[in-house]
RNA sequence: GGCGUCGUAGCUCAGAUGGUAGAGCAGAGGACUGAAAAUCCUUGUGUCACUGGUUCAAUUCCAGUCGAUGCCA
């Protein structure tokens, strides 16, 4: 197949999934290169320009080398969320694809690879006063509380949800409260399909191997200056896109609550359980196809991909 | 060296006045539609340090050995 004879469902969108550490972003750049092409980066954390140690972002070099998106992009004071990922990372395609055939997207965050390929249901965005209000209801009145209203209001949803999880409750009745509509009848859990064509390359370890290198990452990322980079950052502590791994846990140090070496054990404990839930999240797709870090020559020799090499 | 305490799950420890044991953490598995690096669920067999004794039965009682620790010398 020639450049001349691809038509416009020849695109291809190349999706590099796998868990934190696993070395994505250096086999996404190689990748890049060969295909001469761009990255999207689809990793909720790495969206904010403020955490940028803690996240191992792509370094200055590893940007510089290829053209990266949705990298440092919004302030950790920007509200975000999968929704407004899904249309700007479409739109942004349509942009690409006039000028290259195959665009990458590497990142780990499921939910958000999800809407990118699949779609998400059209569901109103969190309205902060509820949210608030619900959140209330539960420290006063206890889950209890949010599982009755459920149960009243959309009875169908509440057959279904996790009732022990409280985000899940409080998404639904906010959306109750906000709409009159209930959750259930928004959820269409059904998948659009996209003008241009996905593979899913899944990158895994041995997770003795994984665990090793996010253990490295950890004291890597102490090493250039995490703690400093939390320290700013603790007056804004509240803000959702600081609760995350690597930064809570100095926040505990900073408090007085932890000591420092068990902070950082902290890290790499939490990023071990994080990674094993990405692989939960991905391996329940069977659409992935499995491959190691190292692996770049057989993923180019991929059908789908081989036609796009050196173009 | 003497006296005491301790030795139980990968770690920290509980426990049975004798009928082979259980929590937290870690680990493992799972869920997931605008909080997603978030949020939540499930999951505990291990020579109860070793050797011998008493006993129908010992990880539990007794003795010795080894190791840890405290006090005294």
């Amino acid at each position: 197949m020639t450049a001349i004879q691809m038509t416009i469902d020849d695109r291809l969108l190349v999706v590099i999934a796998g868990p934190t550490a696993v070395g994505k972003t250096t086999l996404g750049i190689q990748l890049a290169r060969q295909l001469g092409t761009r990255i999207i980066s689809a990793d909720s954390r790495q969206f904010y320009r403020e955490m940028k140690i803690g996240t191992a972002a792509p370094s200055p070099e590893e940007l510089s080398t290829v053209p990266h998106h949705f990298v440092h992009h919004l302030s950790i004071h920007d509200p975000y969320n999968v929704s407004r990922f899904e249309s700007e990372v479409l739109l942004l395609l349509d942009n690409l694809f006039l000028q290259y055939p195959v665009v990458l997207m590497v990142g780990g965050s499921g939910l958000y690879i999800n809407a990118v390929c699949h779609g998400i249901d059209m569901l109103p965005d969190p309205d902060h006063e509820i949210r608030v209000r619900l959140n209330m209801i539960l420290e006063k009145s206890g889950i209890r509380a949010l599982q009755d209203e459920l149960q009243i209001v959309d009875p169908e949803y509440a057959a279904v949800v996790d009732l022990a999880n409280p985000a899940r409750l409080i998404r639904a009745l906010e959306i109750y409260r906000a709409t009159g509509v209930p959750f259930s009848t928004l959820r269409t859990n059904t998948m659009k399909t996209r003008r241009f064509r996905i593979v899913k390359i899944g990158i895994d370890l041995p997770r003795e191997i994984l665990n090793q290198r996010i253990n490295g990452r950890v004291e890597a990322m102490i090493k250039d200056g995490l703690v400093e980079e939390a320290r700013q950052l603790y007056p804004l502590r509240h803000l959702n896109a600081l609760n995350t791994v690597g930064y809570k846990e100095l926040f505990e140090y900073f408090e007085g609550n932890t000591s420092l070496d068990y902070a950082v054990d902290k890290i790499k404990t939490n990023s071990r359980r994080y990674a094993k839930r990405q692989l939960t999240w991905f391996r329940k797709d069977p659409d992935y196809k499995w491959f190691k870090p190292e692996d770049a020559h057989s993923i180019l020799e991929l059908p789908e991909l081989s036609p796009f090499i050196g173009l």
